[in-house]
DNA sequence: AAATGACTGAATAACCTCATTTGGTCAAAC
DNA sequence: GTTTGACCAAATGAGGTTATTCAGTCATTT
């Protein structure tokens, strides 16, 4: 019973057409979640034929991986627009503006904490598959670069894990301690930004033009982070 | 086909064999996990009858609530014993060593991190009912102090959590992020001291005697901490 | 009195059958 | 060529039955 005409094969409207598949899953995932989730609705909440779907990807699972990317993009970019006029000019103001943008992404929080809740059984893989900070290259490249002009002491490798570890214990003490940790988003990446800088070990003095190198050190890190993204991405989006 | 002749009731023998039954208990949860650990299995395991066993406490779960109450009673100990001559001088120093005493510990390990591998349906409830940190009033009033002495700055409340948080992410990193975080564990427990002096502003200057403050105060969280442990451990041995 | 272990009932697991759902395909419709 | 939705096989879930396990009791033994 098609009733559809035939849009010209206009890749841009194919595209688009991808981003509203994708709109509808994002919201029926956080609704219902993973597993209750069928094909089916996703279709029907994006006003197309089940068949349109397996156009774009070739199983449920890669349609939801490629979601998972999708919200990864979206949320750096969501953090690079909240970069200072003069750039993020410390450690701990970058990951403070990352703690809070990953709040106040419902998806990105149940990535994060492998929320079985809201993932189903995408949690065990994804766990496996690829966590959510930056970690690895990109990151250890921006601390020794901070290192270079001594804006983080000790051993590069280490502060890696003491950023990540303050960045994870901060997301996750709520979620363990509801009791606690009641404090409001703003304040809790306040918390975040002041303990990393302290952490590394950015006091009073930071030579002349340190911030300037910060600044560009830290764009850099955010660039090299969208466009790892925005590659996954890519890959998910064409059949 | 009872065998056992009748030791006179003997307080203190009495008690040896209710830690002996823990001792079982405490070995088979660790290998089987909470759910596959039955008390004919304990029973067996201990040396007495499973009826012996319904002696010391009303129920399977009173027996594991002991069990936990027991083996945090433990992990105090072996923490106060390791304070150092002139005791705690920092709090990074006590953090890190409740650290590395807890990473020591597999069951406090799976207390801590809601381990249901472990604790089986134990988890859920344990995660309520009250949870593994030192958290709540003690360590308020040992933080209080300690501001009270400039030893740390801002509001203490939030520096309360600011400490859980550290300590949380660095117990649980290598639990999300396995690939990094293959830092030994002791190498883990000075990361965590530092980071914590760090976040909570002791610097270079502290106050004259303020260390023999800390450590007081420290030595005081630590009693208010065996105290209270033991205190709940004999609720749980006494019929 | 103190300790035991055979015993019991309730809970859980294992198994089956049948109905429904749903991921994925493809011939037909545009 | 592009899109569709009826269709299919496989997976999932509901419902019911039986088998097994195990927490907790208590008559018996020492």
């Amino acid at each position: 019973m098609g009733r559809a005409g035939r849009p010209p094969q206009d890749p841009a409207r194919r595209l688009e057409r991808a981003h509203r598949i994708l709109d509808a899953a994002t919201e029926l995932i956080l609704k219902w979640g993973y597993d209750k989730t069928t094909i089916d609705d996703v279709a029907q909440r994006a006003g197309v034929a089940k068949g349109t779907i397996y156009l774009h990807w070739k199983t449920r699972d890669e349609l939801f991986t490629a979601l998972l990317r999708r919200e990864r993009v979206h949320m750096v970019a969501e953090l690079r627009e909240r970069e200072p006029e003069c750039g993020f000019t410390t450690p701990g103001e970058l990951f403070g503006r990352f703690a809070l943008t990953l709040l106040g992404r419902p998806l990105m929080r149940a990535m994060l904490r492998g929320d079985s809740e809201v993932l189903g059984k995408l949690a065990r893989r994804k766990r496996e598959s690829g966590p959510q900070l930056p970690l690895g290259g990109p990151l250890d490249a921006y601390v020794e670069e901070l290192a270079a002009i001594g804006a983080v002491h000790g051993e590069p490798r280490d502060q890696v894990i003491v950023i990540s570890s303050i960045v994870y214990g901060f997301l996750f003490l709520p979620d363990v301690r509801p009791e606690d940790a009641k404090l409001p988003d703003e304040r809790i990446a306040e918390l975040v930004a002041t303990t990393i800088d302290r952490a590394l070990g950015i006091g009073e003095p930071l030579p002349p033009g340190g911030e300037q190198v910060v600044a560009l050190a830290t764009r850099r890190l955010l660039d090299g982070m969208a466009e790892a993204a925005q590659r996954k991405l890519a890959l998910s989006l064409e059949a």
